[in-house]
DNA sequence: GTCTATACGCGGATAGAC
DNA sequence: GTCTATCCGCGTATAGAC
């Protein structure tokens, strides 16, 4: 069915969330303009205000969808039964997700001090669902002996910490392949809780 | 001796760096405008250019300085003989250093992106001499065959991530004390590399 | 749905008086 | 060394034509 000319609805919203993405990841939210995402989309900055109320909901929603694709995905991740064969699949899975997708890692680390208070701790609170996730592997490892863990809060944080650094240098067709790197950080895993 | 009325060259210099790093650190150096850093140091817009040649000469120096300090202040620490003492003076050396400041930490992180290349190139190249300095003790370990490291190189980045993290959820004040969390990661970094 | 035009304030930086 | 005044471009967001 022909549409109307102009009426792109359903695909520039997609692409006003990507070049957002992108712009912001780059460049910082707050140093990006609404006029840059607009030539980026390949529009005039007032069409954008036909996908987003403001920026700000730009950048929430951005964090929102990347943290329910976190949550949801590692969801559907195969079960494992001990502790030990879950907390690898956790440091595989938390590696694998990461690298593929820096630029929204990126800005939902980086810019979570710009988005209003209530969207901010909206953000919060999944963010700590999904450190539970891994902190309840340890409290089960500890408790069934096979972990040896001083303080399960700080071990989590620790963890996510040292995993996602992983973010920072890799790149890939560099030195080591996704697999080696799953390797070795989960070598580095599983020593610090045994 | 007294000086020229309005004469305060000596201590608003300071006063302009420790705002703007303030400021920085809680808004972005692109959200917080020179405006705003004179009005926190009691001047007027047009005097900051005093002391700065421009906004982003502000940004580097901050960056700079933080560099500088925490190489000079790694150099003076204590020499230790082994390199399972050496890699246990560099954790705790890390997690006080960077928890004494905690806002130079947070930009010297957050801010890169905002440095002209040239600017960044330098930072960069402070930031791997530090690196450079914890490898080389786990490559001393790991000849000695005291260490078991899989990759140095990733091994350092990953336990400098893991030791930054702390910036991020430690309180004084907290449940934990700095002694107690120096020894929960000092004990998981001895086994990492055991 | 997209465009052009525009309102209106804030951005970095500078000039010149005191 | 600091102030006031100012240049001038860019910021978000909106109005109204097509």
């Amino acid at each position: 069915m022909a549409r109307t000319a102009g009426s792109h609805s359903d695909i520039t919203g997609p692409r006003v969330r990507e070049a957002a993405l992108s712009l912001f990841a780059q460049h910082g939210y707050a140093a990006v303009s609404m006029r840059q995402i607009a030539k980026e989309v390949g529009v005039q900055a007032g069409a954008l205000y036909n996908y987003t109320p403001d920026k700000q909901s730009l950048l929430f929603d951005l964090l929102k969808g990347h943290m329910d694709d976190l949550l949801s995905a590692l969801a559907d991740e195969p079960r494992q039964d001990t502790p030990h064969d879950r907390l690898e699949a956790f440091t595989r899975f938390h590696i694998r997700f990461h690298l593929e997708r820096p630029q929204a890692v990126f800005i939902s680390y980086m810019e979570l001090r710009n988005l209003t208070p209530e969207n901010f701790t909206e953000i919060e609170d999944l963010r700590r669902r999904y450190e539970g996730v891994l902190e309840t592997i340890l409290c089960d490892g500890r408790d069934s002996g096979v972990f040896h863990v001083a303080d399960t809060k700080i071990t989590t944080l620790a963890i996510i910490a040292m995993l996602t650094g992983v973010n920072t240098w890799y790149r890939s067709g560099g030195r080591l392949s996704l697999p080696e790197v799953e390797a070795i950080y989960w070598d580095m895993v599983r020593k610090t809780v045994t």
